[in-house]
DNA sequence: CCCGTCAAGTTCCATTTGGAACCAATCGGG
DNA sequence: CCCGATTGGTTCCAAATGGAACTTGACGGG
């Protein structure tokens, strides 16, 4: 199934780019040739993303990356439940229990039984965690501009618009079920809790 | 350091999408809303790539992700390092090197040590290495056009180029010296080996 | 020509991870 | 109003992960 050899695969035909800038010379050959650039690209920026912003946050609070997602979650939108940060970040229920313990355990956050459903907790941040989100989020606000600093502000919004295009149209894509969403930062919590 | 508060740092200040797609009404929201559009979105789309693919590749081939990260840079360039591999993705080299270990024993990739150094090997792809590889690469173009089916041709290819500028400035960011890179996909193998 | 420094890979081990089984509470019929 | 099926969350445990130490080969003076 899924079609045919391994060479032809590009979904658009790349440009390839020729900069003048200092990387290596392989890799430009490496971005026209590689026949899946979306992956290799998404990833690539990806990762240089998350790599100093998570080193960073670790070195700083001592916190891996599936307890600042709930941190960040929870800054996004208060009183959501365990649930919906599962649903909206892809991590593992196990995973964001585990970092809830933790984060309770290191009074970062609050959980209150205020819904309906007895089995379920609103989750809050407490001043230390909003602290801490606070006082990450302008380095990450400052990788970004960093990363983004060769595009045009007009480059900008484009990207960012296409991107927002995809994630909007993420509902139509095959996702096996369970394993939905990204990390930290989809904060796409669902129905409403705590509007 | 690091600047302000949490509540300003977009970095162009992103248009808020509004399509009728199917999504959570919270989503438009959130992409509004998020202090840190870049990071939200990136991830969201990246592992919304990375979670289907890997999971067919494990359930198809029993390889967890820094395995098919080496195969997959020899497909794009036989006769590389380790160390070639480690610096391109972005995986630890403990890592990559225990993933070349499993790889070797299940004869998917040979080494050969016929660099003038003797430390390092030159790697390469089995048939048994490249038909896997070969099966696998359109499942990840398939998986690229259904997420790339909500943009037009032109639109695709306009990402496909911001990203590839990004790529391209990347030398230039600050990335704490060896945890540069990201997974499967960073393909720069550095310098020549295997022309 | 020998020694300190460094780089490629490997090994060790503590930590993190996540699938699966597990409780407990809700929900939906009969 | 009670019972099977679900769902929110937690626990268990085997596997994966990655930092740090280690081994061996290369390199560069003195």
């Amino acid at each position: 199934m899924l079609a045919k050899s391994a060479s032809q695969t590009r979904d658009d035909a790349p440009p390839a780019p020729s900069a003048g800038a200092p990387l290596d010379p392989l890799t430009s050959v490496k971005l026209a040739e590689d026949p899946c650039w979306f992956s290799f690209r998404i990833n690539y920026v990806a990762n240089h993303f998350n790599v100093p912003v998570y080193d960073w946050i670790a070195a700083r609070f001592g916190l891996v990356r599936p307890e600042f997602v709930v941190l960040y979650s929870l800054a996004l939108r208060e009183g959501v439940a365990a649930k919906n940060i599962v649903l909206s970040s892809g991590f593992p229920k196990n995973t964001i229990s585990r970092a809830i313990q933790k984060l309770l355990r290191a009074r970062l956050v609050r959980r209150a039984t205020d819904s309906g459903d007895r089995r379920s907790f609103a989750l809050r941040l407490t001043p230390q965690g909003r602290s801490i989100v606070d006082e990450a989020m302008p380095m990450m606000a400052a990788r970004q501009h960093t990363m983004l600093a060769a595009l045009s502000p007009a480059e900008r919004r484009t990207l960012c618009d296409l991107l927002a295009r995809l994630v909007q149209a993420s509902p139509a894509w095959p996702g096996h079920a369970g394993e939905d969403f990204d990390f930290v930062h989809s904060e796409f919590t669902a129905e409403g809790s705590t509007p």
